[in-house]
DNA sequence: GATTGATGTAATGCGTAACTTTACACCATA
DNA sequence: TATGGTGTAAAGTTACGCATTACATCAATC
C-alpha cells in the first residue's frame, strides 16, 4: 500500500524533464540560472547526487514551486537507499517490549 | 498558512518525550538498544545533531512506526535552517519568466 | 560527606558527501 | 572543422555524523 509520494522516478529525472526540457532550457543555463556550477546541477540530474535543502531553495526561487516537494521526494529516496543498507548490513537490536 | 507536518517541536525533543521518557528508559538504556553510544543519541535528543535515515531505521526497528515519520520532521527542521542561512546570505539569482 | 549512576558536552579521528574548479572526451550541428 | 551542450573525473574545501575518550555536573543513595 503506497502512502505519500511514492514516485519511482528520481528528483533528479523529475527536474530535468518537467523543469529544464519543459522550459526549453540548456542544463548549462539552469546551472546557471540556479547559481551552480554545471558539473553540480549534472550529478543532480543524474542521479550522482542528493538534492539538498539549499538546492532545494534555489529550485523554488527560480523556478516557483515549493521547497518542501524537492526534498520529500528525495527524502523519499535516501530511506529507501538506507533500508537497502540496512538489510544488507543489519545491526543487530535487541526489539524493546512494550506493556 | 501550514501544511503538511508543521511541529515546533524538533525531534530529539519527540523522541525523549514520546519514546524515551515514555517508556521509563534512560538515554543511556535507550542508546545501548539502538546499537548507538551515549553521546550521539544526546547529541539527537538536544538538537546538537539531526536524525539520520539510519537512525530513523533504528528507531522504527526498536520502538515500532515509521522511519518516514522521524525524517519528515528532521526534513521540516533542516528546510527552516537552510531558510534562515537562504535569507541571511542570498544568492543572487535571476527569476526565471515563464511563458 | 562520599559514592554511584545518569547526563551533557568537548576533543580527536575517521568516513562520507556536496560543491567548486579545472580539464578531458564525446557528440551533434552549423 | 569549429562550436556548443553534455557527462564525468580529479583535486581541494567544507561540513557533518559517529565512535572513542574524557571531563564536569547533578541527584540519589549509602
Amino acid at each position: 500500500m503506497k502512502r505519500g509520494i511514492e514516485h519511482n522516478t528520481h528528483p533528479g529525472e523529475l527536474l530535468r524533464e518537467d523543469i529544464i526540457q519543459a522550459n526549453g532550457l540548456t542544463i548549462s543555463k539552469a546551472a546557471e540560472l540556479l547559481g551552480v556550477t554545471r558539473p553540480t546541477l549534472s550529478n543532480i540530474l543524474n542521479e550522482k547526487t542528493s538534492i539538498t535543502p539549499n538546492m532545494a531553495l534555489r529550485i523554488a526561487k527560480v523556478f516557483g514551486g515549493h521547497a518542501d516537494f524537492w526534498l520529500r521526494m528525495q527524502l523519499s529516496h535516501d530511506l529507501r537507499k538506507a533500508e537497502r543498507q540496512f538489510n544488507e548490513n543489519p545491526p543487530k537490536l535487541t526489539g524493546f517490549e512494550y506493556g
